[in-house]
DNA sequence: CGCAATTGAATCGCTTGCAATTGAATATCG
DNA sequence: CGATATTCAATTGCAAGCGATTCAATTGCG
Protein backbone atom coordinates (compact mmCIF):
# COMPACT_ATOMS: atom_id res chain seq x y z
CA UNK A 1 0.00 0.00 0.00
CA UNK A 2 2.11 2.93 -1.31
CA UNK A 3 1.26 6.13 0.12
CA UNK A 4 2.00 8.55 -2.69
CA UNK A 5 2.68 12.17 -2.31
CA UNK A 6 2.93 15.02 -4.45
CA UNK A 7 6.85 16.04 -5.48
CA UNK A 8 7.37 19.15 -2.86
CA UNK A 9 6.20 22.64 -4.78
CA UNK A 10 4.10 20.82 -7.42
CA UNK A 11 0.49 21.76 -7.14
CA UNK A 12 -2.05 19.05 -8.76
CA UNK A 13 -4.10 21.16 -11.68
CA UNK A 14 -7.24 22.78 -10.20
CA UNK A 15 -8.47 23.51 -13.68
CA UNK A 16 -10.66 21.49 -16.05
CA UNK A 17 -8.11 21.36 -18.93
CA UNK A 18 -5.06 20.12 -16.36
CA UNK A 19 -7.28 17.64 -15.17
CA UNK A 20 -6.01 14.04 -16.60
CA UNK A 21 -9.43 12.47 -15.51
CA UNK A 22 -11.39 14.59 -17.81
CA UNK A 23 -9.11 13.92 -20.68
CA UNK A 24 -10.18 10.41 -19.98
CA UNK A 25 -13.45 10.88 -19.74
CA UNK A 26 -13.99 13.67 -22.83
CA UNK A 27 -12.20 10.74 -25.07
CA UNK A 28 -14.40 8.05 -23.60
CA UNK A 29 -16.92 10.22 -24.62
CA UNK A 30 -16.21 10.62 -28.32
CA UNK A 31 -15.17 7.27 -28.38
CA UNK A 32 -18.62 6.32 -27.45
CA UNK A 33 -20.19 8.76 -29.98
CA UNK A 34 -17.86 6.81 -32.51
CA UNK A 35 -18.64 3.04 -31.82
CA UNK A 36 -22.72 4.55 -31.66
CA UNK A 37 -22.66 4.91 -35.74
CA UNK A 38 -20.65 2.12 -36.63
CA UNK A 39 -22.22 -0.15 -34.45
CA UNK A 40 -25.59 1.35 -35.35
CA UNK A 41 -25.62 -0.83 -38.53
CA UNK A 42 -25.10 -4.05 -35.82
CA UNK A 43 -28.30 -2.53 -33.60
CA UNK A 44 -25.91 -2.72 -31.20
CA UNK A 45 -25.01 -0.34 -28.12
CA UNK A 46 -20.89 -0.67 -27.31
CA UNK A 47 -21.75 -2.49 -23.90
CA UNK A 48 -23.79 -4.92 -25.78
CA UNK A 49 -20.64 -5.09 -28.14
CA UNK A 50 -18.40 -5.40 -25.32
CA UNK A 51 -20.84 -8.27 -24.18
CA UNK A 52 -20.41 -9.83 -27.92
CA UNK A 53 -16.74 -9.69 -28.33
CA UNK A 54 -16.19 -11.88 -24.58
CA UNK A 55 -19.16 -14.50 -26.16
CA UNK A 56 -17.23 -14.77 -29.40
CA UNK A 57 -14.07 -15.60 -27.32
CA UNK A 58 -15.96 -18.57 -25.44
CA UNK A 59 -19.86 -18.72 -24.87
CA UNK A 60 -21.28 -20.63 -22.04
CA UNK A 61 -20.57 -18.35 -19.74
CA UNK A 62 -22.30 -16.74 -16.11
CA UNK A 63 -23.19 -13.77 -15.59
CA UNK A 64 -20.13 -13.33 -13.06
CA UNK A 65 -18.15 -14.33 -15.36
CA UNK A 66 -19.09 -11.97 -17.77
CA UNK A 67 -19.16 -9.18 -15.55
CA UNK A 68 -15.19 -9.97 -14.13
CA UNK A 69 -14.47 -9.57 -17.81
CA UNK A 70 -16.08 -5.93 -17.87
CA UNK A 71 -15.83 -4.75 -14.73
CA UNK A 72 -19.69 -4.78 -14.86
CA UNK A 73 -22.12 -6.12 -12.29
CA UNK A 74 -25.64 -8.13 -12.46
CA UNK A 75 -27.28 -4.67 -11.85
CA UNK A 76 -26.24 -3.38 -15.35
CA UNK A 77 -25.58 -6.90 -17.35
CA UNK A 78 -29.39 -8.92 -16.37
CA UNK A 79 -30.84 -5.76 -18.30
CA UNK A 80 -28.69 -5.78 -21.06
CA UNK A 81 -28.78 -9.44 -21.65
CA UNK A 82 -32.13 -9.13 -21.39
CA UNK A 83 -32.42 -7.43 -24.56
CA UNK A 84 -29.66 -8.87 -26.19
CA UNK A 85 -32.08 -12.00 -25.64
CA UNK A 86 -34.80 -10.40 -26.95
CA UNK A 87 -32.89 -9.32 -30.43
CA UNK A 88 -32.27 -12.85 -30.63
CA UNK A 89 -28.18 -13.23 -30.21
CA UNK A 90 -28.23 -14.64 -26.95
CA UNK A 91 -29.90 -17.01 -25.08
CA UNK A 92 -30.11 -16.81 -21.67
CA UNK A 93 -30.53 -20.53 -19.07
CA UNK A 94 -30.14 -21.34 -15.42
CA UNK A 95 -27.31 -23.18 -14.37
CA UNK A 96 -28.18 -26.83 -13.77
CA UNK A 97 -25.27 -27.99 -11.49
CA UNK A 98 -26.01 -24.56 -9.39
CA UNK A 99 -29.19 -23.15 -10.10
CA UNK A 100 -28.23 -19.50 -8.85
CA UNK A 101 -26.31 -19.01 -11.90
CA UNK A 102 -27.33 -17.98 -15.23
CA UNK A 103 -25.58 -19.24 -18.27
CA UNK A 104 -25.01 -17.32 -21.14
CA UNK A 105 -25.16 -18.81 -24.87
CA UNK A 106 -24.82 -17.60 -28.09
CA UNK A 107 -28.01 -17.94 -30.72
CA UNK A 108 -26.75 -18.90 -34.20
CA UNK A 109 -28.10 -15.54 -35.34
CA UNK A 110 -25.38 -14.07 -32.22
CA UNK A 111 -22.77 -16.31 -34.05
CA UNK A 112 -23.57 -15.45 -37.21
CA UNK A 113 -23.39 -11.26 -36.52
CA UNK A 114 -19.24 -11.87 -35.75
CA UNK A 115 -18.89 -12.05 -39.42
CA UNK A 116 -20.58 -8.28 -39.70
CA UNK A 117 -18.65 -7.17 -36.96
CA UNK A 118 -15.68 -7.79 -38.62
CA UNK A 119 -14.65 -4.71 -39.88
CA UNK A 120 -15.27 -2.75 -36.98
CA UNK A 121 -11.94 -2.67 -34.80
CA UNK A 122 -10.45 -1.42 -38.25
CA UNK A 123 -12.52 1.48 -38.77
CA UNK A 124 -11.91 2.18 -34.73
CA UNK A 125 -8.32 1.73 -35.38
CA UNK A 126 -8.75 4.40 -38.73
CA UNK A 127 -10.73 6.93 -36.79
CA UNK A 128 -8.14 7.18 -33.97
CA UNK A 129 -5.21 8.61 -36.67
CA UNK A 130 -2.62 7.27 -34.18
CA UNK A 131 0.22 5.10 -34.63
CA UNK A 132 -0.34 1.23 -33.77
CA UNK A 133 2.92 2.04 -31.45
CA UNK A 134 1.21 4.76 -29.97
CA UNK A 135 -1.99 2.72 -29.41
CA UNK A 136 -0.55 -0.04 -27.83
CA UNK A 137 1.38 2.13 -25.31
CA UNK A 138 -1.97 4.05 -24.63
CA UNK A 139 -3.90 0.99 -23.63
CA UNK A 140 -1.07 -0.64 -21.44
CA UNK A 141 -1.22 3.06 -19.77
CA UNK A 142 -4.77 2.71 -19.14
CA UNK A 143 -4.30 -0.71 -17.82
CA UNK A 144 -1.87 0.14 -15.39
CA UNK A 145 -3.82 2.91 -14.04
CA UNK A 146 -7.38 1.05 -14.25
CA UNK A 147 -5.61 -1.26 -11.60
CA UNK A 148 -3.73 1.16 -9.67
CA UNK A 149 -7.61 2.75 -9.15
CA UNK A 150 -9.47 -0.62 -8.48
CA UNK A 151 -6.55 -1.91 -6.27
CA UNK A 152 -6.92 1.71 -4.23
CA UNK A 153 -10.26 1.83 -4.06
CA UNK A 154 -10.38 -1.57 -2.41
CA UNK A 155 -8.81 0.12 0.59
CA UNK B 1 -8.88 13.70 -44.01
CA UNK B 2 -5.82 11.30 -43.87
CA UNK B 3 -7.38 8.11 -44.63
CA UNK B 4 -5.03 5.69 -42.64
CA UNK B 5 -4.81 1.93 -43.03
CA UNK B 6 -2.88 -0.83 -41.40
CA UNK B 7 0.74 -1.56 -42.00
CA UNK B 8 0.33 -4.72 -43.96
CA UNK B 9 -0.13 -8.41 -42.05
CA UNK B 10 -0.77 -6.61 -39.06
CA UNK B 11 -4.71 -7.22 -37.81
CA UNK B 12 -6.42 -4.98 -36.12
CA UNK B 13 -7.28 -7.19 -32.55
CA UNK B 14 -10.76 -8.64 -31.98
CA UNK B 15 -10.38 -9.88 -28.39
CA UNK B 16 -11.91 -7.79 -25.72
CA UNK B 17 -8.35 -7.26 -23.68
CA UNK B 18 -6.75 -5.98 -27.20
CA UNK B 19 -8.53 -3.48 -27.69
CA UNK B 20 -7.50 0.15 -26.52
CA UNK B 21 -11.14 1.29 -26.77
CA UNK B 22 -11.87 -1.13 -23.93
CA UNK B 23 -8.94 0.09 -21.53
CA UNK B 24 -10.61 3.05 -22.04
CA UNK B 25 -14.03 2.45 -21.48
CA UNK B 26 -13.04 0.24 -18.01
CA UNK B 27 -10.24 2.95 -16.64
CA UNK B 28 -13.36 5.62 -17.33
CA UNK B 29 -15.53 3.57 -15.35
CA UNK B 30 -12.60 3.16 -12.32
CA UNK B 31 -11.69 6.76 -12.58
CA UNK B 32 -16.27 6.81 -11.97
CA UNK B 33 -16.35 4.93 -9.05
CA UNK B 34 -12.95 6.77 -7.44
CA UNK B 35 -14.98 10.11 -7.77
CA UNK B 36 -17.96 8.74 -6.08
CA UNK B 37 -16.17 8.36 -3.12
CA UNK B 38 -14.50 11.70 -3.10
CA UNK B 39 -17.18 13.56 -4.25
CA UNK B 40 -19.62 11.69 -1.62
CA UNK B 41 -19.11 14.37 0.89
CA UNK B 42 -20.03 17.29 -1.23
CA UNK B 43 -22.69 15.61 -2.93
CA UNK B 44 -21.41 15.89 -6.44
CA UNK B 45 -21.51 13.15 -9.09
CA UNK B 46 -18.68 13.26 -11.37
CA UNK B 47 -20.13 15.36 -14.25
CA UNK B 48 -21.45 18.12 -11.34
CA UNK B 49 -17.98 18.35 -10.58
CA UNK B 50 -16.44 19.11 -13.81
CA UNK B 51 -19.44 21.68 -14.59
CA UNK B 52 -18.72 23.73 -10.91
CA UNK B 53 -14.64 23.19 -11.56
CA UNK B 54 -15.92 25.14 -15.26
CA UNK B 55 -17.66 27.83 -13.07
CA UNK B 56 -15.37 28.49 -10.27
CA UNK B 57 -12.60 29.51 -13.59
CA UNK B 58 -15.47 31.76 -14.36
CA UNK B 59 -19.18 31.44 -13.86
CA UNK B 60 -21.91 33.62 -15.84
CA UNK B 61 -21.87 31.51 -18.86
CA UNK B 62 -24.34 30.29 -20.90
CA UNK B 63 -25.63 26.35 -21.42
CA UNK B 64 -23.84 26.18 -24.77
CA UNK B 65 -20.39 27.43 -23.17
CA UNK B 66 -20.84 24.92 -20.83
CA UNK B 67 -21.48 22.47 -23.33
CA UNK B 68 -18.43 23.31 -25.51
CA UNK B 69 -16.35 22.94 -22.52
CA UNK B 70 -17.25 19.60 -21.79
CA UNK B 71 -18.21 18.00 -25.07
CA UNK B 72 -22.06 17.67 -23.27
CA UNK B 73 -25.27 19.34 -25.20
CA UNK B 74 -28.10 20.69 -23.48
CA UNK B 75 -29.92 17.14 -23.18
CA UNK B 76 -27.75 16.09 -20.47
CA UNK B 77 -26.73 19.94 -19.03
CA UNK B 78 -30.16 21.02 -18.51
CA UNK B 79 -31.11 17.86 -15.87
CA UNK B 80 -27.84 18.61 -14.39
CA UNK B 81 -27.82 21.91 -13.86
CA UNK B 82 -30.99 21.54 -12.16
CA UNK B 83 -30.62 19.54 -9.89
CA UNK B 84 -27.26 21.56 -9.13
CA UNK B 85 -29.88 24.48 -8.70
CA UNK B 86 -32.38 22.39 -6.16
CA UNK B 87 -28.94 21.77 -4.37
CA UNK B 88 -28.66 25.53 -3.65
CA UNK B 89 -25.08 25.81 -5.98
CA UNK B 90 -26.05 27.26 -9.21
CA UNK B 91 -28.53 30.21 -10.39
CA UNK B 92 -30.30 29.25 -13.85
CA UNK B 93 -31.44 32.75 -15.64
CA UNK B 94 -32.84 33.57 -19.00
CA UNK B 95 -30.04 36.30 -20.89
CA UNK B 96 -31.49 39.62 -20.84
CA UNK B 97 -29.66 40.20 -24.40
CA UNK B 98 -30.86 37.06 -26.17
CA UNK B 99 -33.71 35.39 -24.47
CA UNK B 100 -33.10 31.97 -25.80
CA UNK B 101 -29.98 31.77 -23.61
CA UNK B 102 -29.59 30.46 -20.27
CA UNK B 103 -26.87 32.08 -17.89
CA UNK B 104 -25.50 29.88 -15.37
CA UNK B 105 -24.16 31.82 -12.15
CA UNK B 106 -22.67 30.61 -8.80
CA UNK B 107 -24.90 31.30 -5.71
CA UNK B 108 -22.31 32.05 -2.47
CA UNK B 109 -22.70 28.33 -1.32
CA UNK B 110 -21.66 27.49 -4.54
CA UNK B 111 -18.35 29.87 -4.40
CA UNK B 112 -17.97 28.17 -0.78
CA UNK B 113 -17.82 24.69 -1.99
CA UNK B 114 -14.67 25.19 -3.78
CA UNK B 115 -12.50 24.98 -0.94
CA UNK B 116 -14.46 22.15 0.39
CA UNK B 117 -13.69 20.30 -2.76
CA UNK B 118 -9.60 21.23 -2.76
CA UNK B 119 -8.32 18.04 -1.48
CA UNK B 120 -9.69 16.31 -4.32
CA UNK B 121 -7.19 16.39 -7.38
CA UNK B 122 -4.30 15.70 -5.03
CA UNK B 123 -6.59 12.47 -3.61
CA UNK B 124 -7.06 11.15 -6.81
CA UNK B 125 -3.14 12.32 -7.97
CA UNK B 126 -2.68 9.31 -4.89
CA UNK B 127 -4.68 7.03 -6.27
CA UNK B 128 -3.16 6.54 -9.83
CA UNK B 129 0.20 5.44 -8.46
CA UNK B 130 1.34 7.03 -11.66
CA UNK B 131 4.22 9.67 -11.62
CA UNK B 132 3.74 12.86 -12.66
CA UNK B 133 5.53 13.06 -15.97
CA UNK B 134 3.39 10.22 -16.92
CA UNK B 135 0.35 11.60 -16.13
CA UNK B 136 0.74 14.49 -17.96
CA UNK B 137 1.98 12.22 -21.33
CA UNK B 138 -0.77 10.19 -20.73
CA UNK B 139 -3.30 13.02 -20.48
CA UNK B 140 -1.70 14.38 -23.95
CA UNK B 141 -1.79 11.41 -25.53
CA UNK B 142 -5.82 11.28 -24.72
CA UNK B 143 -6.35 14.79 -25.91
CA UNK B 144 -5.05 14.11 -28.78
CA UNK B 145 -7.39 10.69 -29.80
CA UNK B 146 -9.88 13.08 -28.30
CA UNK B 147 -9.42 15.18 -31.43
CA UNK B 148 -8.74 12.81 -33.75
CA UNK B 149 -12.18 10.86 -32.59
CA UNK B 150 -14.26 13.87 -33.03
CA UNK B 151 -12.81 15.29 -36.17
CA UNK B 152 -13.19 11.95 -37.75
CA UNK B 153 -16.30 11.69 -36.53
CA UNK B 154 -17.36 15.51 -38.34
CA UNK B 155 -17.08 13.84 -41.98
C1' DC C 1 -40.87 45.47 -42.92
C1' DG C 2 -42.12 40.31 -43.15
C1' DC C 3 -41.14 35.69 -43.56
C1' DA C 4 -38.00 31.81 -43.71
C1' DA C 5 -33.90 29.85 -41.66
C1' DT C 6 -31.20 29.36 -37.73
C1' DT C 7 -30.10 29.01 -32.95
C1' DG C 8 -30.52 27.90 -27.75
C1' DA C 9 -32.56 25.39 -24.48
C1' DA C 10 -35.84 22.09 -23.04
C1' DT C 11 -38.17 17.69 -23.54
C1' DC C 12 -38.88 12.71 -24.65
C1' DG C 13 -37.51 7.99 -24.91
C1' DC C 14 -34.08 4.90 -24.52
C1' DT C 15 -29.72 2.57 -22.67
C1' DT C 16 -26.10 2.53 -19.43
C1' DG C 17 -23.96 2.39 -14.60
C1' DC C 18 -24.27 1.75 -9.80
C1' DA C 19 -25.56 1.57 -4.58
C1' DA C 20 -28.67 -0.81 -2.01
C1' DT C 21 -31.82 -4.36 -1.32
C1' DT C 22 -34.21 -8.78 -2.12
C1' DG C 23 -34.92 -13.66 -2.80
C1' DA C 24 -33.47 -18.01 -3.72
C1' DA C 25 -29.87 -21.58 -3.88
C1' DT C 26 -25.76 -23.24 -1.98
C1' DA C 27 -22.04 -23.67 1.38
C1' DT C 28 -20.48 -23.92 6.10
C1' DC C 29 -20.27 -25.06 10.68
C1' DG C 30 -21.89 -26.65 15.11
C1' DC D 1 -29.11 -32.75 10.34
C1' DG D 2 -30.27 -27.81 10.85
C1' DA D 3 -29.39 -23.05 11.47
C1' DT D 4 -26.52 -19.48 9.71
C1' DA D 5 -23.70 -17.33 6.32
C1' DT D 6 -22.53 -16.65 1.74
C1' DT D 7 -23.23 -16.24 -3.12
C1' DC D 8 -25.71 -15.31 -7.56
C1' DA D 9 -28.85 -12.92 -10.10
C1' DA D 10 -32.60 -9.81 -10.20
C1' DT D 11 -34.84 -5.58 -8.84
C1' DT D 12 -35.36 -0.67 -7.49
C1' DG D 13 -34.31 4.08 -7.73
C1' DC D 14 -31.44 7.45 -9.31
C1' DA D 15 -28.13 10.17 -12.48
C1' DA D 16 -25.97 10.46 -16.75
C1' DG D 17 -25.62 10.58 -21.99
C1' DC D 18 -27.56 11.16 -26.40
C1' DG D 19 -30.56 11.05 -30.85
C1' DA D 20 -34.53 13.22 -32.15
C1' DT D 21 -37.89 16.55 -31.69
C1' DT D 22 -40.12 20.86 -30.10
C1' DC D 23 -40.70 25.66 -29.04
C1' DA D 24 -39.45 30.27 -28.69
C1' DA D 25 -36.22 33.95 -29.82
C1' DT D 26 -33.26 35.83 -33.10
C1' DT D 27 -31.09 36.44 -37.52
C1' DG D 28 -30.97 37.06 -42.30
C1' DC D 29 -32.58 38.00 -46.65
C1' DG D 30 -35.56 39.77 -50.15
Amino acid sequence: MSKKSLPAGLEPPRTLDGQLCFALYSANLAMGKLYRQLLAKLDLTYPQYLVMLVLWEGDGITVSELGERLYLDSATLTPLLKRLQSAGLVQRTRGTRDERQVIVTLTDEGRALRAKAGHVPEEVFCATGCEVDELIRLKRQLETLRSSLIDGNRN
